[in-house]
DNA sequence: AATATTTGACGTATATTTGCGTCAAATTAG
DNA sequence: CTAATTTGACGCAAATATACGTCAAATATT
């Protein structure tokens, strides 16, 4: 790879990659899910959700967490994770006008 | 790793993870986009669209082509890349059910 | 038939992701 | 105050992704 190529693409390319980076792993998936489900915020033990280790799945928070789908907030022991609305409504933009530009047209080969 | 746990979990979340993965980078996002504003099909020469080489442009089409997103025709000496509207509604599909079940709830922390 | 163009296959190097165990700091409970 | 719980930080190993050069097969051009 030598250098990260990411960077010469346009902004917006970069911002809509990284939500969709974000969203494409099933451990992620399923922590957004649950999240929806359970129609609460998440107090540590999600790990036992998901066939994966506390470590591991600390990892995918962590990374929902830095492409902004979600919060933590610390409570005393309990860490409580919850989803970001703004950021959904960023995703719902940004894949809207994605799906847009991809509907207009009906290819043919 | 030592193994993929990505098939510990549920199909309909592997199917979407996979998806957005294939999304999850600015050059196949450029790619789909290209396609779109086009109005065409690709024969070839993308890779003077984007900041890449031939070599890593035609691994992203093939990328692309394996999530489903596109289909590769050969003709003669060119080969015809074009976008799979199937694969298009699926991923429209799984991403309103997605939103939806994001979107019902109004969580507070 | 010989040459040029186009494309994917292959190999390679580096970066990133994924997954986990361990540990330490913070907090709570006893 | 001490012990237990919870969480993130850190390090490590393996798998994948990213990026590219080179090459060979197929096709088109001359």
């Amino acid at each position: 790879m030598v250098l990260a190529k990411t960077t010469l693409f346009d902004s917006d390319l970069q911002e809509a990659a990284q939500l969709y980076k974000a969203l494409g792993h099933p451990a992620r998936l399923q922590i957004l899910r649950y999240l929806a489900d359970t129609k609460s915020c998440i107090t540590g033990d999600i790990s036992e959700e998901l066939p994966l280790s506390r470590t591991t799945v600390n990892q995918h928070l962590t990374e929902l967490k830095k492409a902004g789908l979600i919060q933590g907030h610390v409570n005393g022991k309990r860490t409580n994770y919850c989803l970001n609305p703004e950021k959904v409504k960023v995703l719902k933009k940004i894949y809207k006008s994605f799906i847009e530009e991809i509907e207009a047209n009906n290819l043919e080969c």
